[in-house]
DNA sequence: TGCTGCTCAGTTTTT
DNA sequence: CTGAGCAGCA
């Protein structure tokens, strides 16, 4: 990694002022071109303070904020700190700007999340009382298009036949007028109501306009509508505007991204400069060959890149077709195992690439029986376990007492006899008197209807949470504190134990609570470090914020294991060996994608597959075995299966083709190989 | 209120 | 073929 800049590379590190568009192929070294240039105009004397660094995932964050330290550390850049850069998300970056204006916010906040949002959609659907059973999910969708788009509710147009464009042209106003209501942003609004605000309100746009002087944003092809708004407004005074990504490497269109982004650049920011990084430091010249041409014969080219690499090696690429997927998986899981006794090569060298999540569990079968240990990388295993959230709801609620959803996700929870009925009652209430749902619970006592089970359940709840809110900002209790208190008061383990099916899965349900004890405990020593001071409130409204929005959870070492990985998740990382698995019609192009059922946007979304695919093959260092099967079980039923179209578009010369042979035909020598993984498993068993 | 059985759908996912 | 979600029943 020290070796010298290349030209391409020297010349966006060197540029400085004025928009620049920076095309970074795969592995061609754009983060370290974006560290490298912070470091460069650090040099140049602008302050660290001015630099805003855009990312899409925390991880990215992180990443550049350590790499950016790293450099800092080697010397030579005036004792400036990463600290006083803002190197973070799209969406933290709009949760600190709105934390910050207040004044035109009004007031504290909340962050709903996906399931959140969810229920308020769900609620606003009954209420509209609507014949037909409507998808809450889809609405959702559409809600969030809309807003990645930047189309405020009242310009949803008319038109337009689809039942859910006009369901959501009834629920998207209301479904935002509930939110401003509770108080809460869903995640699209951290970045819209950034736009919004800055749009109306030149005052304010000028403050973070000269505040951030120099703006970068990594990932740019997967920017939306309403990011670029954004970044337009922040940066439309000064134009210092360095954006960095790789239109072959869009593949989130379906949930937003707008490729014109990246290919319009010149026209949103005149006179741009526009830097092309082509050289590849990451795949040897066979893998390499195969990605040049898969993406040369994409339809809808701009700018045209051939990567290229001075690497020497590597072996051929190979495609292989098996009689099944089983006997594809047998394949690779041998493979492996091959390559890690006669190659000297590790797990971690290894990555298992596919379509989608569901094509993981053969694999995973497969490596559990040759012991080798692997780790699943996304699969939405998020922090929805419902225990966690419960008690995240209890905090919430206890600071933002208009967090409708919140109360009405832990009103009856732990049972305390406020049922769907006295909960619909106090709604009805609520709406009729203009007060606020945990208003009605207050004033419970005022209410007639109200059984006194019911009345009994609101003075504890009240009392429960007037406790914990004393506790939190009064007593300035840590957070964690007050949710082992809470769990304590609520009788929350016995509660889980005794609706759990089982005590294991009592104890596992209990342990994720316990894990968010760790968590919040963690979480607060590091901000104690910080140092930050600001009122109870603000300080643990921006924990629970960050509870949020970090909701990956740290991830830990994934230490020394194969990858297994959807093509979508594996973007950005890179393996000596990489399986591309599911090379077929109807898996590789998605038949989602395939399917006239959508009936708009079909060779677009086809070229969005090709990408795809184009983001697995230039995973691969050092070699890239692609892999089908002539037959799979589709709903139940075998059914013969067609290559991946974009196979043919690879010339043959460029690969090795190959035979996988059913598991039932395997040689006598893969036999006695297989019997001796066994042994080795029993072993290891044994110890 | 909680469980059981039936129906239906079946990508990709971060914040 | 599987899993999720819901309706209907106890």
């Amino acid at each position: 990694m020290k070796f010298p800049l290349n030209p391409a590379q020297q010349e966006a590190v060197e540029h400085q002022n004025g928009p620049m568009l920076v095309l970074a192929g795969a592995g061609s070294g754009k983060t370290r071109v974006i560290t490298q240039r912070i470091a460069r105009m650090l040099e140049r004397g602008v302050p660290a303070s001015a630099i805003c660094s855009l990312t899409f995932t925390n991880k990215a964050a992180a990443e550049m904020a350590e790499r950016v330290a790293v450099i800092l550390k080697e010397g030579g850049h005036r004792g400036q700190s990463v600290k006083q850069m803002s190197i973070s998300t799209f969406h933290s970056f709009g949760l600190s700007v709105l934390s910050r204006e207040r004044k035109v916010t009004g007031g504290t906040f909340t962050i709903f999340d996906q399931g959140d949002c969810l229920g308020a959609i769900k609620e606003l659907l009954s209420r509209v009382g609507v014949d037909r059973r409507f998808d809450a999910t889809e609405v959702m969708t559409r809600i969030s298009n809309a807003k990645n788009a930047f189309i405020a509710p009242e310009e949803l147009r008319e038109r337009e036949g689809d039942d859910y464009d006009e369901i959501t042209k009834i629920v998207y106003p209301r479904y935002q007028a509930a939110l401003r209501n509770f108080h809460a942003y869903d995640f699209d609004d951290l970045v819209c109501e950034v736009a919004r605000i800055w749009k109306t309100r030149e005052d304010v746009l000028s403050r973070w306009q000269k505040q951030f002087r120099y703006v970068m944003v990594d990932e740019y092809q997967d920017t939306n509508r309403a990011q670029l708004e954004l970044l337009r407004l922040l940066a439309g005074e000064h134009r210092n505007i360095c954006v960095v990504g790789d239109d072959d490497q869009s593949i989130y269109a379906w949930r937003g991204a707008d490729v014109r982004n990246i290919l319009e650049f010149e026209e949103h920011f005149p006179g741009a400069k526009i830097v092309k990084l082509e050289q590849n430091y990451r795949s040897c010249a066979p893998v390499l060959a195969v990605a040049n041409a898969v993406i040369e014969k994409r339809t809808d080219a701009k700018y045209k890149k051939t990567l290229f690499t001075s690497k020497l090696g590597g072996e051929k690429v190979r495609l292989g077709q098996a009689p099944s997927p089983e006997a594809e998986a047998a394949y690779v899981g041998r493979e492996i195992r091959r390559m890690i006794s006669d190659e000297g090569r590790k797990p971690k060298d290894f990555a298992i690439l596919y379509r989608s999540n569901g094509q993981a569990k053969l694999f995973e079968e497969v490596l559990r029986e040759q012991g080798v240990a692997y780790r699943v990388v996304g699969g939405t295993q998020f922090f929805e376990r419902k225990e966690v959230k419960d008690v995240l709801a209890y905090l919430k609620l206890s600071l933002n007492r208009s967090d409708e959803i919140s109360l009405r996700r832990i009103a009856n929870y732990p049972p305390r006899g406020i049922g769907e009925t006295s909960l619909e009652r106090l709604g009805t209430y609520a709406l009729a008197r203009g007060w606020t749902l945990w208003e009605t619970i207050e004033r419970v006592d005022a209410l007639d209807d109200i059984p006194s089970v019911a009345r009994d359940g609101c003075r504890a709840l009240e009392k429960t949470i007037a406790h914990a809110r004393k506790r939190l900002l009064i007593e300035r209790a840590k957070g964690s504190v007050v949710a082992r208190e809470l769990c304590e008061q609520l009788g929350l383990q016995k509660e889980i134990t005794a609706t759990s099916p089982s005590p294991q899965a009592a104890a596992r349900r209990w342990a994720n609570v316990d894990g968010l004890f760790g968590l919040l405990s963690r979480r607060e020593s590091r901000e104690d470090a910080a140092g930050r001071d600001a009122s109870a409130e603000r300080e643990l409204m921006t924990f629970l914020h960050s509870l949020t929005l970090n909701s990956q959870e740290e991830e830990e070492d994934p230490g020394n294991v194969v990858t297994l990985s959807t093509l979508h998740g594996s973007k950005g990382l890179e393996f000596d060996v990489v399986f591309l698995v599911g090379l077929e019609e109807g898996l590789l192009p998605h038949s989602r994608t395939l399917d006239p059922r959508a009936s708009e946007t079909a060779p677009q979304d086809i070229e969005e597959e090709r990408r795809l695919f184009y983001v697995g093959v230039t995973r691969a260092r050092q070699l890239l075995v692609m892999l089908r099967a002539r037959a799979r079980m589709v709903r139940g039923k075998p059914a013969p299966r067609t290559p991946c179209r974009f196979l043919s578009d690879i010339p043959s010369d460029l690969v090795e083709e190959f035979e996988v042979k059913d598991a039932a035909l395997m040689s006598t020598d893969e036999m006695a190989s297989n019997a001796g993984n066994l042994l080795a498993m029993l072993d290891a068993l044994g110890k």
